[in-house]
RNA sequence: GGAAAAGUGGCCGAGAGGCUUAAGGCGGCACCCUGCUAAGGUGUUGUGUGGGGUUACCUGCACCGUGGGUUCAAAUCCCACCUUUUCCGCCA
């Protein structure tokens, strides 16, 4: 395995501490690591991890004893030196100890930065029961709801449709921006407003979630805290001169608030919401999704958040995801569940289920929620933990998080399937308070 | 953007090159005393990483905003950066 580096000048010193794979789990069982890593793709091991760390214990081993002669050493000189005694021999001595820390400490920091390098590149250990596949292809429907759309006329596309309405101007999003950025206006523009406020509504009032508003710009720490950095750079939009990116999803901040920090056990699990616009360069999705509202840089998405203990993740993850299907049962939207496997599960998740939306124009389901467990392997990054009350030691939270739900998609799947005979669009009923209109 | 001050454990706060193994207090935990409550007494109290036993145990090293530097020796001195507060400027 060939690993290329990306070096991360990481300022904010809270993450130092943070491994991105328990290094002491690798060393015990790395011939299970290995076997679950490859379950992605073959390229994966830690093979190169385990010879970098048997390096640096080896020589922080030495420097620590060397340390702590110096530091006995010292302390002798500092009583002799009271006691009118001449010092300069053990002095001299002293200093030569302190040029070989120097050396060793200097190897140690060279071998701390390369492990931490590796492992920042490795990928997640899929759970166990994520299904093992080597592409899409071997996903697997675990369920679906609801039964495809029928119509008894020729329906339209999403990206028809709106235009004719006036409530997408792909056009001039085009002008002002560039390709794949949109503009909604009058009712198209509520329409969106309203599936925004509609899905906050529903996971505070109803789901126990706490509002969040987030920055839209997070720096390279946060980033990394949740893993789009250092391998997905080219997938996100930099600011110039300034150490920000512009957020790819809410998980980014959302996940990161308590970055570096020790909850009680009584915090969790916690339950976060945030609405955010998410901007995505799309790099190497040229030819897909070329029309509509369902790939663009530039899309809205209200996130669902949670940390949790390792023992409740993985029913959390299940209420996660049956709170993303809420959503689409309220709104009346043809869907169904998959279970991702293990070469299409994203870097940072060791399971995920997809919801996905029947979608008229593409005769086909397509993907409107995501929702991941991350085990420990954000809250490593980030360095998120609490104190486990029955033993007092502090552990690792699990994060977990899905779309709730992705709104341009959903906006598109309305305008498509509620579409009528006589050219109306009919608002689902649950929509209604926020839009003002029942149909457009 | 300019000026000044400050960043020490869960919190407050002392410390100004070696007697710091970070005082003292608050809070937390355990036990003791007391008819209950309150008060009191005693002890304990962080994180990371390495080594040895390989269950709760023992032990080394590191950590006083971050990163460098000076020194035999740095929380303490020097430099840069970050953050916070106050004042000035600008601004929705």
């Amino acid at each position: 395995m060939t690993i290329v580096y990306t070096i991360i000048n990481l300022q904010k010193d809270y993450r130092k501490e943070g491994n991105m794979l328990d290094i002491k789990i690798i060393r015990e069982n790395p011939e299970k690591i290995n076997e679950l890593l490859k379950r992605r793709n073959p390229q994966w091991s830690i093979d190169e991890v385990l010879e970098i760390d048997e390096e640096r214990r080896k020589i922080q081993t030495q420097a620590d004893e060397l340390r702590a002669k110096r530091k006995n050493e010292s302390q002798k000189i500092g009583m002799m030196k009271k006691n009118g005694e001449n010092t300069d021999a053990i002095q001299e001595e002293v200093r030569e100890l302190g040029d070989e820390i120097k050396a060793l400490e200097e190897k140690q920091n060279e071998l701390d930065a390369k492990q931490k390098n590796v492992l920042l590149h490795i990928p997640n250990i899929p759970d166990e029961t994520t299904p093992v596949g080597t592409s899409e292809d071997d996903n697997i429907v675990v369920s679906t709801w609801g039964e495809p759309t029928k119509f008894d006329f020729e329906p339209k596309a999403h990206w028809d449709l709106c235009e004719e309405k006036n409530l997408v101007d792909f056009e001039r999003g085009v002008k002002l921006s560039q390709s794949r950025f949109t503009l909604y206006r009058g009712k198209g523009a509520r329409l969106e407003r309203a599936i925004i406020n509609f899905f906050l509504d529903q996971h505070t009032e109803n789901e126990g979630y706490e509002e969040i508003l987030p920055p839209f710009m997070a720096n390279a720490a946060t980033m990394t805290g949740t893993g789009q950095l250092p391998k997905f750079k080219e997938d996100m939009y930099k600011c110039e001169n300034e150490d920000l990116y512009l957020i790819p999803t809410a998980e980014v901040p959302v996940t990161n608030i308590y970055a570096g920090e020790i909850l009680s056990e009584d915090d969790l699990p916690k339950y976060m919401t945030a609405y955010t616009p998410c901007f995505r360069r799309e790099a190497g999705s040229a030819g897909k999704d070329t029309r509509g509202l369902i790939r663009v840089h530039q899309f809205n998405k209200v996130e669902m958040v949670k940390y949790t203990t390792p023992e409740n993740s993985p029913a959390e993850h299940e209420k996660l995801t049956q709170d993303g299907e809420r959503m689409l049962q309220l709104l009346g939207l043809p869907y169904r569940k998959v279970a991702l496997c293990t070469a299409d599960i994203g870097f940072s998740a060791n399971k995920c289920w997809d919801l996905e939306v029947w979608l008229p124009s593409y005769n086909t389901y397509k993907e409107i929620s995501s929702c991941s467990n991350y085990g420990d392997y954000q809250a490593r990054r980030a360095n998120i933990r609490y104190k486990d009350k029955a033993t007092g030691k502090i552990r690792f939270v699990h994060t977990i998080n899905g779309s709730g739900l992705a709104v341009g998609r959903t906006f598109a799947a309305i305008v498509e399937n509620f579409q009528q005979a006589d050219g109306t669009i009919i608002i689902p009923e649950v929509l209604r308070k926020y839009t003002g209109f029942d149909k457009i």
